[in-house]
DNA sequence: CAATGTCAAGAGAGCGCTCTCCCTGGCTGA
DNA sequence: TCAGCCAGGGAGAGCGCTCTCTTGACATTG
C-alpha cells in the first residue's frame, strides 16, 4: 500500500499557480500556453511525479488508449511452435508503442473465453479489437464493426462479414511453390491440406488445385491442421493411397517437417525421391534436414498493418477494406 | 460512431425503478437487495443491454482490474522459436481469465520502450505487474516494489532486489542431466553456457560445474546467448579446442539442436561418438535428429503461479517470497 | 481615444460509477 | 401499545480529468 497519495492534476496546478485547465492543457500538448507557464508545470510536474489517472481520463475522453487483441485459436495450435500468433503480437506491439497505447491481449480458446471477449469488447473497454486468425465464421467481428467499434482482422473473414481484413497472398505463393515442383519435373505431386474452416487452409489448397489443374496433373489432397502430428497422420495417409508420389505441398511448415521425418523413416530420400516444400517459413525452417524450401510470409508485417489499420479506423480516418501483402518462395535443399 | 448512447446506470436504475446505489449493490453482487428487486433489475439490464463502464468505476475504486505482463528481452530473442515467452503468456491468461483481469502485454526491449513501461506501471494504470525474464540487474521490479505495486518476477531477480519470484530448479535439473552424462560413461563433458547476465543463463552453468567438478572432470565451457546462432558458434569453438570431447550439455534446446547439427557437419555421429542435452523440452526437441534429450522446465506452470501470486499479493494476502518449481530430466536419443 | 479584436488562462460542469451515510417501514419484545 | 431495531433502499458527495465558456489583458484600428 502506498501511503503517500498520487499527486493529481489540482496538486500540479496549486504548485505551478495556475489552473487545473492550463495544467492539462500543458499535458496534452496544446499551443496556446506561454512558455513561462509551460515551463513552469513542467517542472511542477517532475517535482511532484505527477502522472495523469488514465481512468479519469477514459471517462471524460470515452476513448481508453488501449486495443485489444483477440486470438481464438483451439488452445493446441495458439503458440505451438508455430510463430504466427508471436510474430502477430510483436507487429501489433510495435506499432501500438509508437501510438503509445496498449495492447490488451485475450484468448478465447474456450466459449467461456470467448464470451468473455464478447463482453469485453462489447463494453468498449477498448478502441479497437484485433483479430488474429478466426477460426470458421465467427460472428464476433461482424457483430463489433456493426456497433461502430473498429475491428481488424487477419486473414479474410469467412462468412462474408463486411471487416476489414489484412492478408497474405496464399493462393499466389502456393502456385508459385508448385509451379516450381512442375518446373522441376514433379509430375505426382500431393498436399496436405489445412484446416478447411480457416481460409488460410482454403486458400492453399486453391492455390495448390491452381496450378495442378492447368497442368492436367492428378490432385491427391490429405487433410491435416497445421501441426506436426496432424501432418504425419496424413503423409503416411498420402503414401498409403500413392505410394508413388514426387512430391508434397504442405500447407504448414510444421506439417512439412513432419512429412520430412515420415519420408525418411519410410526409406525415401529428400529431395531425390520426393521433394517437400512447406509454408510459413518458421525459424526451424532453416534447420530441418535437408532445409527446408517454404513459402514465407511476413507474419510480423501482418501483425504490424492490421494495427495500423486500425488506428486509423479509430481516428475516423477512411481504409481500404483488404490490404494483401505478398508471399515468396524460399527455396532450400527439400524441393 | 455509434449513434445509440451507451446505457449507464442511471439508465437502468430509471428503468428498474430503483436508484442508482441499488442497480450498483446488483451488479456487484451485494446480498442485501430483495429477491424481487434484484430480478427487476437484471431484466433492465439486458433488455437495455448495459455493461458497466470501467473507467469510471476504476476511478472511483482505485482498481483497474488488469496487470501488465512486462517482457524485458532482447528484441531478437524474443518470440523466437523457443516457447518460453507464449508459454508464460498462456498461463499468465489462463489465470487471469478466472479471476476476471485484463492482460497488458508490455514488450521493453528497446530503451524507450523500457521507459514507457516504466511510466505506465508506476502510473499505477494496472494493477499489477508480472517480468517474464528479467536480463542484469533491471532496477524497475525492486522499484515498483518499493511503491508498493505488486510484482512477481519469472526467475530470481538478479541484484538481489527483494522481489517475489517464480522460478524452476535449473541447478538441479542440469545437475541430473550432466549426471546422467557421466554415468553413462561420459567423461569429457563440455557445456554451451547461457547468457551470464540472466539467473537462467548462471544457474545453468553452476549446476554444470556442480556436477562435474565432485566427479574431478574437466570443466569445458563456451558461452552463448540462447539462440541457435550462437549454439552453432559455441559448438565449433568447443571442437576447435577439445575435439576429444564426448558429450555437451547446452543450456537450451535451441543451442542443443545447433549442437546437433554442428557435430554432425563434422561428422560425429549423436549419440555414439557425443552425446547432448539441451534444457528446455521445446517442442521442436521431439523432432530433432537424433530426437533431442533434455531437462524439461514446466513454462505454463510458471506463468501460472506468478500470476496467482501477483493476484494474493493484490488482495493483500502473504505470499512465500519465491516459488521453485521442479524440472525433469527427459531421455530421448541424444545422450 | 474609445471600440473592437485576439489570445491566454480560469471557472465550472460534468463523465459514470461507488460508497457512506441516512431514512423508511415492518417487526420484535416488554 | 410503543420504543427499539434492523434490513432494505435512496440521496448525494465525490473519484480526477477534459472541455466549453467566459473573463481579462493587451494590441490594433477608425
Amino acid at each position: 500500500m502506498t501511503t503517500a497519495q498520487r499527486p493529481t492534476l489540482e496538486a500540479v496546478a496549486r504548485r505551478a499557480g495556475v489552473s487545473r485547465a492550463t495544467v492539462s492543457r500543458v499535458v496534452n500538448g496544446s499551443t496556446t500556453v506561454a512558455e513561462p507557464i509551460q515551463k513552469a508545470v513542467r517542472r511542477a510536474i517532475t517535482e511532484l511525479g505527477y502522472v495523469p489517472n488514465l481512468a479519469a481520463r477514459s471517462l471524460v475522453t470515452q476513448r481508453t488508449d488501449s486495443v485489444a487483441l483477440v486470438m481464438p485459436e483451439a488452445a493446441t495450435r495458439v503458440f505451438s511452435d508455430d510463430q504466427y500468433f508471436p510474430g502477430i503480437i510483436r507487429g501489433a506491439a510495435q506499432e501500438l508503442e509508437a501510438a503509445d497505447k496498449q495492447l490488451v491481449l485475450m484468448l478465447a480458446g474456450s466459449p467461456a473465453g470467448h464470451e468473455r471477449v464478447e463482453r469485453y469488447t462489447t463494453g468498449r473497454h477498448v478502441d479497437g479489437v484485433l483479430f488474429a486468425s478466426l477460426h470458421g465464421a465467427d460472428p464476433l467481428p461482424g457483430r463489433l464493426a456493426r456497433l461502430g467499434i473498429p475491428v481488424v482482422c487477419s486473414g479474410r473473414p469467412l462468412g462474408g462479414a463486411p471487416v476489414p481484413y489484412v492478408d497474405v497472398d496464399h493462393i499466389g505463393g502456393v502456385n508459385r511453390a508448385v509451379q516450381h515442383l512442375i518446373d522441376s519435373g514433379r509430375r505426382r505431386i500431393a498436399t496436405i491440406a489445412g484446416p478447411q474452416d480457416m481460409v488460410g487452409g482454403i486458400e492453399r489448397l486453391t492455390g495448390y488445385q491452381a496450378a495442378m489443374t492447368p497442368a492436367g496433373l492428378p490432385e491427391w489432397v490429405a487433410y491435416g491442421d497445421f501441426t506436426r502430428e496432424s501432418g504425419a497422420t496424413a503423409t503416411r495417409q498420402l503414401l498409403a493411397e500413392h505410394p508413388e508420389l514426387d512430391a508434397i505441398f504442405a500447407a504448414s511448415d510444421l506439417m512439412a517437417h513432419a512429412a520430412l521425418r515420415t519420408l525418411r523413416a519410410t526409406g525415401r530420400r529428400v529431395p531425390d525421391d520426393v521433394a517437400v516444400i512447406g509454408f510459413d517459413d518458421i525459424e526451424t525452417a532453416a534447420y530441418t534436414d535437408p532445409p527446408l524450401s517454404t513459402v514465407r510470409q511476413p507474419i510480423r508485417e501482418i501483425g504490424r498493418r492490421m494495427t495500423r489499420q486500425l488506428l486509423r479506423l479509430a481516428a475516423g480516418e477512411p481504409i481500404e477494406p483488404a490490404v494483401v501483402l505478398p508471399t515468396e518462395l524460399i527455396l532450400r535443399d527439400s524441393g
